[in-house]
DNA sequence: AAGTCTACTTAGAATCGTGAGC
DNA sequence: GCTCACGATTCTAAGTAGACTT
């Protein structure tokens, strides 16, 4: 794990849970409907409680940024609508293959929007709602114990949830299957939960083979069906997939209600298995401007409610029954919206380039506090900065996966050692992050820090929090002290940004460097970024035979070239007796194909250690959300390489922003 | 000050589409 | 033409952060 600079504190805040018993949503009336309709309560959830903090209200010196200061000016006139434009009606106009929405608005070029509002008008369609069931043909047959059962609708729909995930892992999990079993049971009519009653018992084969068969004939069929069922969505995009925005066509992100189906929680998620029931218009908000026609809910139904928020982006949102968590429709990241805050996010973590050095001096001084909370906060910000830990807010262990940030770390998770590996004052970190990610990291830390590390846990259990006087709450109103819109998470924002800058300036790329060249390099650094912000993923499940086959052509290579060295050699001998020295053309062929071979054995060992060093890291990540585009705009222009080698489409628009405004000499 | 709720960003996995290599 | 690896896109879970409520 790659470590930035030395230095910080903090702790955490969360939860909220449901009661368990949600076993009347289904309204058995109807079993050629068989929806599953959500209805949820909410039960006190549990929190801790942390140590007290003293100072509050921060004034700070504001920063003047070029322009994205939205959130914080305070003097903003409302955005000027575009001249250049005229109004958009939602129903027509830009076709979906246009590929730009609204092409030529340059939204960074107007005033930005003013503190709170985030729009005057906004006219959209609603949420696209998924497909009513559809029930099995009944060949198609469920058993139990041996015995053919016809389920009903309900009862079926949910095995069907079940069956398609019978090769997935998650199956093999006592607690997926348990809290899959116990919600299924819920929704059984009384004479099948009265049968039903051990999910050992299951025979679900005929419903995974089904649907594995589904998806191979939709794979096979016909170039023309596959066509037509592309009109067909394109017909969908195009009504649900944009809004008029202030005037501007702009595309929405996520339109589509989300499909019931069964909770796919990650790592150890208390409700992995749980049944995620279908959203109907009652369980939606629609939020739009007060002018605009409000979209008409699907037949039959009403919406719950229709409001005109404007200090907030969504234009749809409803409950999701297992966490309890609001879903929200939002625009897409190309939409003036997300990019202006994306830009001010950057700007913020400039500006902490300008503050950062007497905010390490600041928490180096808390170091050696007398006062315990604000040991613990430095040494957290200490890390934050350093290790580009996330904040760490407080989680409810009973409903969610046990996973920590930097706040809610606990004794457990660290280990100290005065010296080893020829380091001193070393501290190793095991937990899981976020999503469940292990972060794994020894480093050797500032002397202070390890030493109040060590009064930290003195003491204390292992499930005890290592920073018990702290919340992020606490931590980041410390920040905001410190400077204007700075919170924990910035620190993570700058510091990949900075780390990306600085290795992309110290690789030195001569002028004939091939563009690939410049690319290694360009690559290596975002690595060096996912490594610090520790972005992995999942080993891709064909990875070592990839690996064996990329092995198999390095060594077929090398056995073709021993044999043509080999067979140089001799004809050389060879004409050296009969020829003399004379040039031989047989000869150079051979030469140059062992020149080929040579420079071909070169790339794949090249791509094949490229693979195994990325394995288990994600690039993505970190240029989607953390790096400044700005950098790369302006790498790419110094080195003249095509922005599509660092950017697909989708980031291309997204960061057009940069495109427009970073020449080649800007510098984060 | 704790607890709750809301809004939004960040995240890896799953799925889709395509083009290189056979 | 066919396969399969890979990148792009979609999906939705899991974070952060701050306002609101008690």
């Amino acid at each position: 794990m790659a470590a930035l600079f030395p230095d910080t504190p903090a702790s955490s805040s969360s939860n909220c849970s449901f009661s368990d018993d949600d076993s009347d949503y289904y309204s058995e009336s109807k079993p050629d409907v068989p929806l599953l309709e959500s209805k949820y309560t909410i039960s006190p959830s549990k929190k801790c409680v942390k140590g007290s903090y003293s100072k509050q209200i921060v004034k700070n010196p504001r920063i003047g940024a070029k322009r994205p200061q939205t959130s914080v000016a305070t003097t903003n006139e409302f955005a000027k609508p575009s001249s250049k434009k005229k109004r958009i009606s939602i129903s027509g106009k830009t076709s979906k293959h246009d590929d730009s929405v609204d092409p030529v608005w340059k939204w960074w070029e107007e005033d930005p929007l003013p503190n709170g509002v985030k729009w005057k008008t906004l006219e959209h369609e609603g949420p696209l709602f998924p497909p009513p069931y559809e029930p099995l043909p009944i060949s198609v047959k469920f058993y139990y114990g041996g015995e053919h059962i016809i389920l009903s609708p309900l009862t079926e729909e949910i095995a069907g949830f079940y069956s398609r995930m019978l090769d997935h892992d998650y199956t093999k999990s006592d607690i997926f299957n348990k809290n899959f079993f116990h919600d299924w049971r819920k929704y059984m009519t009384k004479e099948e939960s009265s049968k039903i009653t051990n999910l050992q018992d299951c025979d679900f084969s005929q419903l995974c083979q089904h649907f594995k068969l589904l998806s191979e004939m939709r794979k096979l069929l016909s170039k023309q069906e596959k066509q037509q069922m592309k009109i067909d969505n394109n017909i969908l995009e195009e009504k649900y997939g944009y809004c008029v925005i202030d005037g501007h066509k702009q595309k929405v992100g996520n339109y589509r209600i989300e499909p019931p189906g069964l909770f796919r929680g990650r790592g150890d998620h208390p409700k992995q298995g749980r049944l995620k029931l279908r959203i109907q218009a009652e369980d939606v908000i629609i939020n739009i401007g007060k002018n605009a026609r409000v979209p008409s809910p699907p037949i039959s139904h009403t919406w719950k409610k229709v409001q005109h928020d404007a200090k907030v982006t969504w234009l749809a949102c409803w409950i999701e029954n297992i966490t309890g968590n609001n879903k929200y429709i939002m625009l897409n990241s190309t939409s003036r919206l997300k990019g202006e805050k994306d830009w001010q996010k950057y700007e913020t973590a400039r500006k902490l380039k300008k503050h950062v050095s007497h905010i390490r001096e600041d928490y180096f001084d808390g170091l050696k506090s007398r006062e315990m909370f604000i040991r613990q906060r430095s040494v957290a910000l200490y890390l934050i900065d350093r290790l580009a830990l996330r904040a760490g807010n407080e989680k409810d262990s009973d409903e969610e996966a046990d996973t920590v940030g930097c706040c809610s770390l606990r004794v457990e998770h660290v280990k100290l050692y005065d010296e080893i590996d020829g380091s001193i004052n070393v501290v190793e970190f095991d937990f899981l992050g976020k999503d469940s990610i292990r972060y794994k990291n020894r480093v050797p830390i500032d002397k202070q820090v390890f030493k109040n590390i060590r009064l930290f846990i003195k003491d204390k259990e292992p499930s005890d929090e290592l920073f018990d006087r702290l919340t992020t709450s606490i931590l980041n109103k410390y920040l905001h002290e410190l400077m204007e819109g700075l919170t924990a998470k910035v620190f993570r924002t700058y510091n990949a940004s900075i780390t990306l800058q600085m290795q992309l300036n110290s690789s030195k790329l001569s002028d004939n460097s091939s563009i690939p060249e410049r690319m290694l390099v360009y690559n290596r650094s975002n690595r060096a970024v996912a490594l610090l912000c520790n972005h992995q993923r999942a080993i891709p499940k064909s990875f070592s035979k990839q690996m064996d086959n990329i092995q198999k052509k390095i060594d077929e290579k090398e056995v073709e070239i021993t044999q043509l060295r080999k067979e140089y050699k001799e004809s050389k001998k060879f004409l050296k007796q009969s020829e003399k020295f004379c040039k031989n053309s047989n000869l150079k062929k051979i030469n140059l194909k062992i020149h080929n071979l040579d420079e071909q054995l070169h790339k794949l060992k090249i791509q094949a250690t490229d693979k195994e060093e990325n394995k288990q890291i994600a690039l993505g990540t970190s240029k989607l959300n953390y790096l400044d585009p700005r950098i790369s705009v302006a790498w790419c222009k110094k080195y003249s390489v095509p922005i599509e080698k660092v950017y697909n489409k989708t980031l291309r628009e997204k960061f057009a922003w940069a495109m427009d405004m970073a020449d080649r000499t800007f510098e984060f």
